[in-house]
DNA sequence: CTGATATGCAACCATCGGTTGCACTTCAAC
DNA sequence: GTTGAAGTGCAACCGATGGTTGCATATCAG
């Protein structure tokens, strides 16, 4: 089974804005974050409370300000998961297009023996 | 960008679950699916309408039932797209690794020359 | 010291995944 | 044909969550 939790948290399409900005800017806090954003300051800070719980963030106070940054490993794992549900789906189609192309084949071959 | 709508439905892991049932099975009604899920036939039915909204499932009345399958077209674009952000960071991840190993090359350069 | 900036906390709202309860259709069996 | 069981639909309700506003608090700069 997948981390749930992992899933879930990139699972949310700010949360995946948010960090796709922290990767490309390399860091940032609430408030830059925000004014980067369609939502305010605290929506930001309570996703990053979630990334952090999950661990695919890590923060840094720095006198008033609390600087995040991506924890690349966690969100190469979490990519990684990505993958593996996007390939086990895709195994489970190809299978199933199979079965269907044999009962085609079976198919066709009873209608030339009858 | 991608299709929002399309992400969220395979979003959520209950969704997850009836796909692959209805995958593996060959479709299903909301009551066998609910039968197989630690969920209520009436939250089924919900998943259900939020599946035929983005046309992951196709629905065919047939006297009281109302047996549901898989468009694996659409699936296939799901998985695709799922695929393709993970392909996304993973490049970016890729590419803020080799300038990370591009900072140290260069500061240990600058401390041999110092 | 004072004002501007960055954060934290609390109350509130809408949406969503889930539940229970009940009404409605359809099939089957007597 | 009536009656009961099976499948579905609809509505009210609940808890979690993503979002907001408002206010209090801490820190930096003049």
């Amino acid at each position: 089974m997948i981390d749930d939790d992992l899933w879930s948290a990139v699972g949310d399409p700010t949360r995946r804005r948010m960090l796709d900005l922290l990767l490309t800017e390399g860091g940032g806090t609430a408030t830059t974050l925000s004014e980067r954003l369609p939502v305010t300051r605290q929506a930001v800070a309570k996703h990053l409370v979630v990334l952090d719980r999950v661990g695919l963030v890590h923060v840094t106070p720095a006198g008033r300000e609390r600087r995040y940054e991506v924890d690349e490993a966690q969100l190469a794992r979490a990519v990684a998961q990505l993958a593996a549900v996007g390939e086990a789906w895709d195994a489970r189609l190809q299978r199933i297009k199979r079965i269907a192309e044999r009962i085609q084949r079976d198919r066709q071959a009873g209608v030339e023996q009858s």
